[in-house]
DNA sequence: TATTGAATAATAACTATTATAAAACGAGCG
DNA sequence: CGCTCGTTTTATAATAGTTATTATTCAATA
């Protein structure tokens, strides 16, 4: 606990951002387990040390920190769904910022590499892998 | 658009699912523009043939095509925003249907090939990849 | 033609998230 | 030590996307 304390602290600093006590027990929240969290359990967990918090501040300081490279958010796509009708083999790649999609072929994946490394029982007889970056456009905002 | 009747016909009569005239013209709207469609934008599409078709139509059909198998579904994502502490290179193993997320080591993948692939602009700096398939309890109660 | 079951339309309800406005906080300064 | 200004937090309202509900329509069959 001390440590992600400390780590936060720089971590912070380092993207200029002011340190609050909410900010660090959020944080510290989303480090404690070590799973990919809701902002509903982050609530609820960090409710526990601040009574008082607010579902908006985890919210708000969630992307604060997604924002500033303090976190990583897990499928970052868009708030819709969305479908494809195309069934041949192929890829996506998304952008992580404006959440468009393109495909790309499927060939710099090693997949006999890949079903060595699954876990026993995971079906990934239809593979469908997404690659997440930046597009042209939103990386040249940046 | 005759070949995406005939194509329609036969891939729900595969599917076991009766063809209306709702999800022949649905089918034929996500088939016809290219692209990643929103449920919004292919009601937008289909009203313009169906002018008394509803919003959930649109929505109760997508989903049925995806769970059949005729369309797939672009970013399977949880509903909710998850978010990831560790900022160590890793990458992330999804199920399709219940979305429970596990870490998986990146060295399955051909990042020289990769960014050869990659239309020029993309930014790819701090790659984040996700694999879907399905886990092991959801592809054993398949 | 009457019956029955499934599909659709219309709309209400729900959930996750964002926006807004007011209150509280906190660093810096007199 | 108290004031002030900008930021953060809280509380709550609003919104968007989606799902659920229910009545109606349709299509197939007897």
């Amino acid at each position: 606990m001390r440590l992600t304390h400390k780590q936060f602290r720089e971590l912070a600093a380092k993207h200029g951002l002011p340190v609050t006590h909410q900010r660090q027990v959020v944080y510290e929240a989303v480090i404690a387990s070590h799973r990919h969290h809701s902002p509903e359990d982050i609530y609820a967990a960090v409710r526990r040390r601040i009574p008082s918090i607010s579902l908006a501040t985890v919210y708000n300081n969630l992307r604060l920190f997604i924002e500033c490279g303090l976190l990583r958010e897990v499928t970052p796509h868009a708030s819709t769904l969305r479908v494809d009708g195309n069934l041949e083999p192929h890829h996506h790649l998304v952008c992580s910022r404006c959440k468009s999609v393109q495909d790309i072929e499927g060939d710099f994946i090693d997949l006999k590499r890949l079903s060595r490394q699954l876990p026993g029982g995971f079906d990934l007889s239809q593979p469908l892998i997404e690659v997440f970056g930046l597009c042209r456009s939103c990386s040249a905002k940046k």
